[in-house]
DNA sequence: TACTGAAATGCAATCGATTGCAAAACGATG
DNA sequence: CATCGTTTTGCAATCGATTGCATTTCAGTA
């Protein structure tokens, strides 16, 4: 910049206010100003920038990974929803920082506010960590988690539908005729606890009592649930449908039902949850629950922007449907 | 800090040496000061930091996209090198800036370093831009990309060895007995350029002439991929084997294939490229060429680092090699 | 007590921008 | 030509850190 303003022979004061348009500067010499600019290929330095104007158009966003297995988040799902939140932001003018966080320790996410790096961090998914989070909350980080919406929440959180997800799910397995719909998820997460929720009131609806023997506690991780899949789908074949929680978790448990002899749908009618980008490729395609990936991001976005503006933004739950396709057919196969 | 330093009874000087550690305070004094900081939840703004050392630890990750289709990049296999990058600048202590670019205006990615926000720029994936590139390595750019080695090329890349892929895929397909052997993938792209060159070499090897009427330009965006390969099953029969240049394209190829009422691998067997998460959870699991994404993430940032400590990097090729599962199997089939 | 050297600390400049306020330039008017 | 009001520009402080150099403190010694 004074390099520029040598050129120009002005001020590094005039070249800033040329710069940023200002009225106050001659017409003229802004225009001087901008084709030296570009002549010398300046282009501005946002740390000095962010410095001066105390502010900063980052925001981190924070991916967990279960250090005990050392196992990185790689649910296409996810990855998705980062692709939209990518999207929102560059279309609102802002970064993204990306960063990975032991899930354990989601408490560190609040770095990268703490040093200025970001404006507000966006967490993807809760895990087990509900309190940690309200204790972030209340410690005034602006934060929005992708999830679910648990009782005593304190923190700003966007997600699907989930009680509505699982009840669609099961609902639609129902009224194939089948009765006897195992669930696959480890209700131990908020997400999952909720599309149990649906799953235990769908089945409520049609006088059936819940049969905690046909509950898999299966994480997300697929090198850890793969083998707990195939043992469940080994060891018990009293069932005739499937709700799983994530397509990836669905593929698994297609494989382990093959494994074990077991047609998909035929015998074995299967929903997935996600609708992933590749659901529609798997064989076969994936009847799923469909979470509104493209929204997502938009709307996690603006509910850290909206916090950043003083607004109070409680949890904000989104719409999901049924995605029907081959592995739990519309009419009973 | 100047909090600290008032609490403490010292100058800011003081307290920024006794952060760092530096000897030439005391002890005690850094010990207090220490204390004080944490006590108050004192984080460095890095801005500033960044400003006064001229130094900075942030790395932009560039996500190219199509505008054209306004198709986002979200193929599993670029999602998990991203995730590769993330974890391997982790571990180095540095931060990522994750962004997407049109792919028609690659050069924009330069944006990043110019405006000061990062050190240097990782691009995945030439695309068809390999001049591009050149330019942008010619203007001093810190630039290291993923994809193919090409003639004549300035820039540092890193990338699979592409040609050995399409050797591996194709000899295998051959050793089956398999003859009439189709390739899927835009050979626009550099990397698919290459892995058709060992295609056509596996085929020389085997007295073979390729034929092009064998040779599908299926771009990897699922969207637009769909039905152009859908088509080409319709429309072809005569060839029992696919090397298809991604797993989701081999994906849509099987799918393709059994619309059109033919069987993988019975009818055609198929090796897909890259061996993406999901490959092993398909049905049939995939048989394909591994990429070796774990070391990617390492690679690519070595590289940057190595450029900006004045190395000057060429191209460097990472070994694949063919992941044996069931859409083409080990023994004749 | 005065002096010396080492250890500890503070002063002030610096990084690259922005901006309130003062000052200069300029044109119009009496 | 003096005066006044506008328009344009420049000065200097500021953001939050780092660091060379000067200065203070203090123990050890003559």
């Amino acid at each position: 910049m004074v390099d520029i303003a040598r050129l120009a022979g002005v001020s590094v004061s005039t070249v800033s206010r040329a710069l940023n348009g200002s009225e106050l500067v001659n017409a003229e010499t802004r225009q001087r100003v901008a084709e030296l600019a570009r002549s010398l290929n300046y282009s501005i330095n946002f740390g000095a920038r962010n410095l001066r104007l105390q502010e900063n158009k980052t925001v981190a966003v924070v991916v967990p990974f279960d250090a005990a297995s050392r196992q990185h988040i790689s649910d296409p799902f996810f990855l998705s929803i980062v692709g939209s939140i990518a999207d929102a932001l560059t279309d609102r003018g802002y970064d993204m920082l990306l960063s990975r966080v032991d899930a354990e320790r989601l408490d560190l996410a609040s770095h990268w506010f703490d040093s200025g790096k970001a404006i507000g961090v966006i967490l993807i998914g809760q895990w087990r960590h509900h309190d940690q989070l309200n204790e972030m909350a209340a410690r005034k980080l602006p934060l929005v988690v992708w999830g679910g919406e648990m009782p005593q929440q304190l923190y700003a959180s966007v997600g699907g539908d989930n009680v509505l997800g699982g009840l669609l799910a099961t609902r639609h397995l129902l009224s194939l005729g089948r009765r006897r719909i195992a669930f696959v998820g480890d209700a131990n997460l908020p997400e999952v606890w909720l599309r149990r929720q649906g799953y235990v009131q769908a089945l409520a609806e049609a006088g059936l009592q819940p049969d905690t023997a046909l509950e898999l506690a299966a994480p997300f991780e697929p090198g850890v649930a793969t083998a707990i899949v195939r043992d469940f789908c080994q060891a018990r074949r009293d069932f005739d449908a499937v709700v799983c929680c994530s397509d990836v978790l669905a593929l698994l448990t297609i494989q382990g039902l093959r494994a074990a002899g077991r047609s998909v749908p035929e015998d074995v009618a299967l929903v997935g949850y996600d609708d992933m980008p590749l659901a529609a490729y798997c064989d076969p395609p994936l009847t799923t629950v469909h979470q509104p990936v493209a929204e997502a991001g938009a709307e996690l976005v603006e509910a850290l922007l909206g916090q950043l503006r003083g607004e109070r933004s409680g949890p904000r739950t989104l719409p999901v449907y049924l995605k029907l396709r081959h592995s739990a057919p519309g009419a009973t196969p």
